[in-house]
DNA sequence: TTATAAGATGCATAAACGAGCAAAATCAAT
DNA sequence: ATTGATTTTGCTCGTTTATGCATCTTATAA
């Protein structure tokens, strides 16, 4: 592997949203901690990334970042979700994202795709700034935060006059009874145009996620066409689920039905 | 085998996304390393690849992109326009900020405002991300990946049910007689939407762009309020452009009227 | 504050590179 | 075929780059 290619790769996992540690990066790559210094150094200058102690922080593009850390909880599994939804996306489709860090999962396995993606999520625009292939559109929207989405009056306008092969809708929670279920009433309101805009319904949630209830209702399980989960789901509750939806579960090889 | 040959079959090579090794080729069509480097060379410069120590990688790599950060023209200039266009902001008001780097540095100059600021600029919204006073709108649009604005449909629709007190207009060149425009006819068609979506409609230019002319008009000066500019302005073209339109010099010290 | 982990710096080494030159191959005319 | 011009290729050698190690300095946390 080139110093080149192993920088990428640094890039590439920050592009995730996490941080990383030298000693991981070292590991993974099977070189000694010098060298990973220089690399975080190099990509640092380049403004790809901040050094931090012990490792380095994604770049909040702009000012001293307000990166509060907290790393992605289940990050493997939703790559592997990610991985599994983007393979359900023909070219020339056009596609909704939600926000979400497993909506940015699929958006990193969907770059270099001859598609037309649109999102609420400044993120997810993102990992396509450098992708002369995919052609953004952002929805509007008030600026939430926290998770980097956009809601509201604004977003819900778009929608009305939008319409999309796919979309893939993130939330909180997924409840069997309860459906599913976001903590913020206008990301639900949000979330709800999504799918009035979508032909295809599609639900992404690790298994962490799959029997908790949230407090805004987005919609019913059988609102949706697909859930995609990871293999780790509980099996019982997935039976249960799988009665009301089509059910696909992603693993380290793909996804299984 | 012709050097043509080989060429094309390292580019194949690379097409699949891998990377190769100099040893590596060398073996596979029998030539020596100093040719194999040679054709290197001539690929790279075609831009059909990127070389590293030990081989080659291919184009779409991702870092260059992200790599050509071309700085900024007249940062200094930029930042004295951007303090003095936020001075002129009081606070409750609601501001429009056009995509642009002076524009940009309107919005650093802002932050901690108690305000509403709508942009159709990531680049400006990230500038609020971790700012909770102000509340951030961003209009939709397609993604223009260089500038990073948005432009377009959904933008246009978002401008006109939105009204504000002050907006901020960025163009490319300035002229007495022309106005002011800018090289793109979508992001000129927004900018229009954007200088009727505002009340009070100031553009700001720093003095390399006035006199310049552009292909695609947003509108002449006399539709305007204010023009915020430095002061290395030529005296006698802003002596001109005075006649049409209040003209505010900005400085180190503050802005001169 | 001190203890400990992480980072910076200088140096050594091996691999890779670039430039120049000569040999070999190719081509264009006789 | 022969000759000469041009291009391509391979080789050598001095230079550069990437990397790891040892040592010294700095940052973080108890």
């Amino acid at each position: 592997m080139f110093a080149e290619e192993r920088r990428a790769a640094i890039v590439e996992i920050l592009k995730g949203g996490n941080s990383v540690y030298v000693a991981e990066l070292c590991k993974k790559f099977g070189v000694s901690e010098a060298t990973i210094r220089r690399d975080l150094a190099v990509l640092e200058r380049m403004r790809l990334l901040k050094r931090t102690h012990g490792g380095a922080v994604p770049t909040t593009f702009g000012l001293e970042s307000s990166f509060e850390e907290k790393r992605v909880q289940n990050l493997d599994l939703k790559a592997m979700i990610g991985r599994a939804a983007a393979s359900l996306v023909n070219d020339d489709e056009t596609i909704l994202l939600d926000a979400g860090t497993t909506t940015l999962q699929i958006a990193l396995n969907l770059r270099g795709r001859r598609i037309t993606v649109a999102t609420n999520c400044i993120d997810v625009a993102n990992a396509f700034i450098d992708d002369p292939a995919v052609e953004v559109w952002l929805l509007g929207g008030i600026l939430r935060k926290k998770p980097r989405s956009l809601v509201g009056f604004l977003a819900n306008e778009a929608l009305n006059a939008l319409h999309f092969d796919k979309v893939f809708l993130a939330a909180n929670a997924v409840h069997v009874k309860l459906g599913a279920t976001t903590p913020n009433m206008l990301e639900a309101e949000t979330k709800r145009r999504m799918l009035m805009a979508g032909e295809e319904k599609i639900l992404v949630s690790d298994h962490s996620k799959l029997g908790l209830g949230g407090i805004c209702r987005i919609c019913d399980l059988e609102e949706l066409d697909l859930l995609i989960t990871d293999i780790y789901a509980d099996r019982g509750m997935a039976s249960e689920i799988e009665r009301k939806i089509k059910v696909l579960y992603a693993g380290e090889g793909g996804a299984i039905a």
